[in-house]
DNA sequence: CATGAATGAGCATTCATTCAT
DNA sequence: GATGAATGAATGCTCATTCAT
């Protein structure tokens, strides 16, 4: 009869986390609209009825899983925060997305896709969840040019995420990991090419 | 008496085209798992039972529509390919994509999303034609940086796709066209920037 | 111009025929309710929209279909009759019968299977006609046994069509074709073991 | 608080039943083909959507019907089996099937009417439970025979099995309870003829 | 008569959501 | 809070039948 989750988590936290997490997982694999309540139920190991007692609609979910990303985002970049320059902050960027490269190739960019989704989506739900996922990043990358006192920093940025992003498609619909790899190295090369102080 | 149908297509070939031509425009607004096949019916007012006579499953649609942008895409790329330089035929093409950048602001880039969605369909539906809608684009690319003589042509295929890629999911998801007027501009000026013969 | 049937035949009698006889087959097959108008159309070659010519409804079909059988076996009957004795007459209805069985083996028997599924179909058909099919072969052995002096002739003539049905159902279910030639040779034995007029 | 069901069924077992006798019911009268899954709705007061939580498809209808019929014959073997000798057995079984002549007359053999359909049905739906249905039947008459000291028990059973179900037929196709009456007499005297020890 | 095409009612099946315990 | 079961509105697809030419 002892309490099962920590005190300091709200009761059902942690059965709520795993609902989430499940469905991040399916949502990434499968799509968002091809997957239903029972998967997410059958992936988590949690029965349908019950997942109703944390979510009432599979808007909710979604809403839920675009949360869990940017937070995720946020906490990534939280750490990069620590490096000392802008510069190293964003090559550090590029290196931890390339890291996941081996998913990209399957399942394509968690964020990209989502978005890409959710905006079809639109009518039934609000993407405005989504529109922060990806703009919050350029917002983001462009601080650090801002630092790095680039008067451009906007289009700077920009260019960057965009450049990522689209790899991270070419990647997914030719199945080849290496792609990205070889663009992440690109870009590492162009902001070591910026100069700091010019527009 | 008069013939109903231009003498050159096939009879029902009109209505055909309708259907995919309306698939087509339905896919890329709502996307393709939120489409019904009642949706294309009321898009195009041809009755659902009609429908079946033309396509046998949903995922004919898919292919039909697939199969429609690879077309136009081919004869984009044709009508590029009078152009005397390659340098020529790259700016052009960045410039054709940019003209539709209101479209793209709206719904996305119609192959990117459609990409997208299909890598999720993966196991239902085949999504090869997919995987060449964007890949014979980066080989079309490629073509002209090798005709520029550039060794490393494959990569910067790769990044001019992607970096455009990118664009539109940013242009989408942030609502901004301005945003891939920029890109494309960006995009011009780096084509312009690449020496003709060095590696 | 020149006449494409014989003129003791009307006018398109002979695709009726095909028609007729296709569907024979195919419902034979694959059973009445499982063929649709389009499997007919496309086991004879003849286009949907023309069936409709000859036939307004599938139950037109089925009542040409049990005609059909009908006739065939007025036809085999008669043969039969030109025997000498009643006994050889059922005798070689045995024969007759036996001769089919790899065909019944894997469909049955063409008039037990069909009459079975028109009885379920009453309320949108009257099984009549096909009520009429075994109905008459009882009646004509009744009379071959009536003719050897037997008192109880219809009991037996219900036995003899009873067992041959009953054996096709066995051979079909159980696909033994050698099932249903024993039977039809303990049916010889049986005719021949039976007293010519007693009661 | 009291118990909803017998503590030795599980939960739902009592509606599943329902819906299997239900549709036992109706693919009986109305055949397989032409029953839907709203007519076994309609029949148990069960709406569709709830019927899916208990059958996936169809066939597991038709699969969970075939066990009822192979449980039905077993059950009544065993009572059959209680008598002290083989031929009593046998005439027993006529008994039994001889009191079903008003159904049979309205609807044909359960068995052998349903055998008949899932053998057309054959590709769709693997006939083998409906093999067994009336195989097994066989099996068990033979048995007796056997214990009869009939060599040709195998041939006997055929011959017994197959003129009760050929006697089905007739007295469905012509709606006469009394046929199957007299035909079950006949076998009766038939059986009561054999010898017990010659082959 | 011939034929491709049209039509709409119906069918098996799915699934988000709700309910009773 | 937990859970199996319930529910009804879709959804993709079929097919007998009709129509226009």
């Amino acid at each position: 009869m002892a309490a099962a989750s920590s005190p300091t988590t709200p009761r059902g936290a942690d059965k709520r986390d795993r609902l989430v997490d499940g469905a991040r997982q399916v949502f990434y694999e499968r799509g968002v609209e091809r997957t239903t309540i029972a998967d997410i139920a059958e992936h988590t190991g949690i029965p349908v009825g019950n997942i109703y007692y944390y979510f009432k609609t599979k808007d909710e979910f979604v809403d839920a899983v675009v949360k869990t990303h940017a937070d995720a985002r946020e906490q990534l970049l939280a750490r990069l925060g620590r490096r000392r320059t802008p510069r190293a902050r964003l090559k550090a960027l590029i290196e931890e997305l390339d890291a996941t490269r081996d998913l990209i190739t399957d399942y394509g960019c968690p964020i990209g896709t989502l978005s890409t989704e959710l905006n079809k989506r639109s009518g039934t739900h609000q993407a405005l969840g989504s529109r922060e996922l990806l703009g919050s990043m350029v917002d983001w990358v462009e601080e650090q040019f801002n630092e790095m006192g680039r008067s451009d920093a906007r289009d700077l940025a920009v260019n960057l995420i965009a450049t990522y992003e689209g790899a991270t498609i070419l990647t997914h619909s030719l199945r080849d990991p290496d792609l990205l790899h070889r663009q992440s190295q690109r870009l590492r090369r162009w902001i070591d090419s910026l100069q700091s102080a010019a527009g």
